[in-house]
DNA sequence: ATGGTTATACTCGGATCCGAGTAATCGGAA
DNA sequence: TTCCGATTACTCGGATCCGAGTATAACCAT
């Protein structure tokens, strides 16, 4: 009952109905702009969902095909706008989105279920490098973040501040637990080491 | 080039194989068990997801069927067992997850992107009751893993431990944003609103 | 014994997802 | 002028996902 039967269920389709909001356009200038925009960042983009969505959307009457144009002899190119339907349901979802936290399933954390089979020397290794490549991350978002803030007003770039707030969490988890496996705070029972010394020697 | 190619994708798949890894079992068992010990939390289980996960692996050679066997007149059951290869496969791809951040795309991430089309209002009203409905969440969660603390070593629990910072953070930012919006902080420039006075009247 | 509920165990088909492919045009260098 | 690579614009089909459905059996009360 969260949040299922929703007619298009593609993040995607809201990054569509925002650049809708704007102006018409068909979906290859829509992939264009949002890549512009830093948005795929936020949204996963692909052509093939793109125009799967863009259909979805037409289907649910949230948007329409405005003209079929044709420039030059290149494959025809459908240019699509917003319904009042559309406007509606933009707000609705979005308003949806942000009061509902929808439950997920991010890959570490079925990945922490199984952190002893790795062992203690095994999980800190990999939580180390874990941990190299988040403050990499961040480095790179937190400059970008920067630069954009020079550019545009921070309403938006709301999101670069969230993202950075809980990657930064999740870089201080990773440092604190190998902290405690190097301290040997963690008991580690024994039996849940999978072994795999067969063919080990890599 | 992050993990794209991987044989299996799903994964239910891991859970499944962290499962046989103790010992054979049938799909339905699996289920049973998974659910049991609340690793449902970390993994998506559906009925269909898990009979395609296990084919899927079957057809990699990670598991073999061991026995078909039918109990009283129900419907047949497959045992699964894993292999040699799966034993291996498994903690790699544990390794990976675990050392590689993925690119995931949580659904408030994109949210936030359009957080400015609901207007200071809209937004803050919005942002308050997913900051109550996550306090609730943590609440229900903390409660769980005291409880189970007292059953298990940490080292089974540790994913909770990880979720519940996550959406602390994930509380702190949403209070926070919601103080500036009404303290005025927060610019909120004008022409970003979306405007759905037309069919207001709720 | 009859009926109802719960548990066992899996199948099915439609929806979705998405990377690789297709196909035409344009700009510029040789 | 002709070739090549980049750009524009979209299609296709296989893989995956998953809720609803099917079918039997065990348990219990009447």
């Amino acid at each position: 009952m969260t949040s299922s039967r929703r007619k298009v269920s593609n993040l995607l389709g809201l990054a569509v109905l925002g650049l809708l909001q704007e102006s018409p356009m068909h979906p290859h200038a829509m992939a264009a702009t949002l890549r512009e925009r830093g948005l795929d960042r936020s949204f996963k983009l692909t052509t093939g969902s793109l125009y799967d969505v863009v259909r979805a959307l037409e289907r649910a009457g949230w948007i329409a095909a405005q003209e079929t144009a044709r420039v030059g002899g290149r494959p025809e190119r459908t240019v699509y706008a917003h319904t009042p339907l559309g406007k509606e349901e933009f707000v609705r979802w979005l308003d949806e989105l942000l009061r509902v936290p929808a439950d997920e399933y991010p890959k570490f954390l079925s990945a922490v279920t199984y952190l002893g089979a790795l062992g203690p020397e095994g999980a800190a290794a990999a939580l180390r490098e874990r941990a190299g490549r988040l403050r990499e991350l961040i480095d790179g978002i937190r400059r970008e973040h920067e630069a954009a803030l020079a550019e545009v007003p921070r309403l938006f770039v709301l999101e670069a501040e969230y993202a950075l707030r809980v990657m930064e969490t999740e870089l201080a988890w990773a440092e604190q637990t190998v902290g405690e496996i190097e301290a040997g705070t963690l008991e580690w029972p024994d039996g849940w080491v999978v072994d795999t010394s067969s063919t080990k020697e890599a």
